[in-house]
DNA sequence: TACGACCGATACCCGGCGGGTATCACAGTG
DNA sequence: CACTGTGATACCCGCCGGGTATCGGTCGTA
């Protein structure tokens, strides 16, 4: 028999993730012999070990780590049926659009403003969320449509349209020495004493090694620069970590950035493709140079 | 409670494509009451309706639209869950190429050519499906990659590189006045008295109405254009259709098509990235003229 | 208008399966 | 050798998915 069923599904991503059945079991709310069974009859179903049970511990096998990032996939792909149904559904629908909390922000508020401005517009929510998380929103279901960044966010399976490119600012304390610089390279900032690029957490919530501060969110990091302890660079128009005792200077060789609106294959509802079409006539009236 | 099952799923899309419970029923090998239990359970934990119960027939409602197009899709990415650890727990894995048959033929050798000969190459199996199913066989997890055609196949969710790009050639019954042109304008073959176009079966297995034959495969077709019934516009590596009762005819203003190599977003597995390396350095030494 | 056909909803029963508790088997460790 | 921590096993129970029988409303038709 095929047709897995999403618990099945549920119940090994966590014990993949988990790599414990106890805790697995706990963090679905069961109890841990009922997991094993439904475990065994998976791998069953299957037709191939999806875990080595070795005494102390366990681990994914190869084809354990395939279904770990399909069972990912598939389950938000769940998630965002049962969400696009509830906001289809609902009389005063919006569109929700999402982007990382102090990104893009001119262009957004372009965007926002030609888009209540267009004929028979659909009111547009905006959902502002941290580094990383629009990808998941988007596949889940919880927007329709997102502003990213390219080279740094995921764009994989999604649809996008560019709409904006710019060069990357070094954001420094204002009382460092390279703050009074007129432009920067990439080799001046790297490796500067006493200022390590900050660590950001992996997709499993451990940090990588290295000598930086460790950061989950924008406001801890700006604080940390605000404090002298690390310095970031970042396209010229993000807003988020521009406080006063920051500074900004010009990176010349570091990649440029290109703003992306992105939104989920299949799914291009009118409302949808209306707003794109807004965003890609943004291109025609280019943005005004960063003024502060 | 969120959390649907795929079940549910799928009780719903047999629903919304029968549009009628009992055939639903029996197409799902149960009873037709636990089949409404099921819809309405499913409706009320949405928290929208889902289906109009007129009397005389059921209709979809627009959130039950959105939920037919997003259920599918989140099916197909269970079952590619499944299919995609079953292959990845093969010992004897080999990657499975979806192409047209027919299409690209010069391509698709020296592609399998060039794979063959890499060291450490994974066999590739080749699997050759009519016209429009690579695509859900890729979303299935069917096949691992896939040839595919701008701007004829539904590229949308898979990562693609392009290939190769040509022109397109009218295909004509070898008597037909117009198969001794050296070259043809699409205008001129646009409702040719005696040879309109064929009618492709729309998703759901309905046909558009016109004047041409109906056609369900390439060879279909093909016997249609050799007994002078109708013409048809391809690119020019096309072979499928290419019999000694055809001749093909270069269509100067026709758009050129590409052909691509595209694969699922997220499943790009060491072999997925090798082939896609393989075929992205054909582009170094162009195909030959194509002679028959 | 009355009757029958059609179709989805309701009522009710049963069996299987998901989930619980208790316990086992085994490896590592002091 | 006892103890701890882990996943597997044994066994029981209650819920829910599925079945049959039937209802209720709406057409078409004579």
């Amino acid at each position: 028999m095929d047709h897995l069923e999403t618990r099945e599904l549920r119940y090994f991503v966590a014990v993949a993730e988990e790599l414990h059945f106890g805790r697995a079991a706990e963090r679905l709310g069961i109890a841990q012999p009922p997991l094993s069974r439904a475990i065994r009859r998976l791998e069953h179903r299957v037709g191939v070990g999806l875990l080595d049970r070795d005494r102390r511990g366990v681990a994914l096998t190869p084809a354990g780590a395939v279904l770990l990032r399909e069972a990912r996939a598939a389950l938000d792909a769940v998630e965002a049926a049962v969400h696009r149904t509830r906001r289809a559904g609902d009389p005063k629908r919006s569109l929700v659009l999402v982007t990382k909390a102090g990104a893009s922000h001119e262009l957004l508020r372009r965007l926002l403003d030609r888009a209540a401005g267009e004929p028979d517009a659909a009111p547009v929510d905006v959902l502002l969320c941290e580094v990383g998380e629009q990808a998941g929103l988007l596949r889940s279901g919880h927007a329709d449509v997102a502003l990213m960044h390219r080279p740094f966010d995921d764009l994989a399976g999604f649809d996008t349209e560019d709409l904006y490119t710019e060069g990357q600012v070094a954001i420094l304390p204002a009382v460092h020495p390279l703050a009074s610089y007129e432009r920067l390279t990439l080799a001046q900032v790297q490796d500067v004493p006493g200022l390590p690029i900050a660590r950001w957490p992996r997709l499993d919530g451990s940090y990588p090694d290295g000598p930086g501060p460790r950061v989950g969110t924008q406001a801890q990091l700006a604080q940390l620069v605000a404090l002298g302890r690390t310095l970031l660079v970042i396209p010229a128009s993000s807003r988020a970590w521009q406080w006063p005792e920051h500074v900004a200077v010009p990176v010349v060789d570091a990649p440029e950035v290109t703003t992306v609106i992105a939104w989920p294959p299949n799914s291009r509802s009118r409302a949808v493709a209306a707003l794109v079409r807004t965003a890609a006539g943004l291109h025609d009236t280019p943005l005004p140079a960063h003024t502060d």
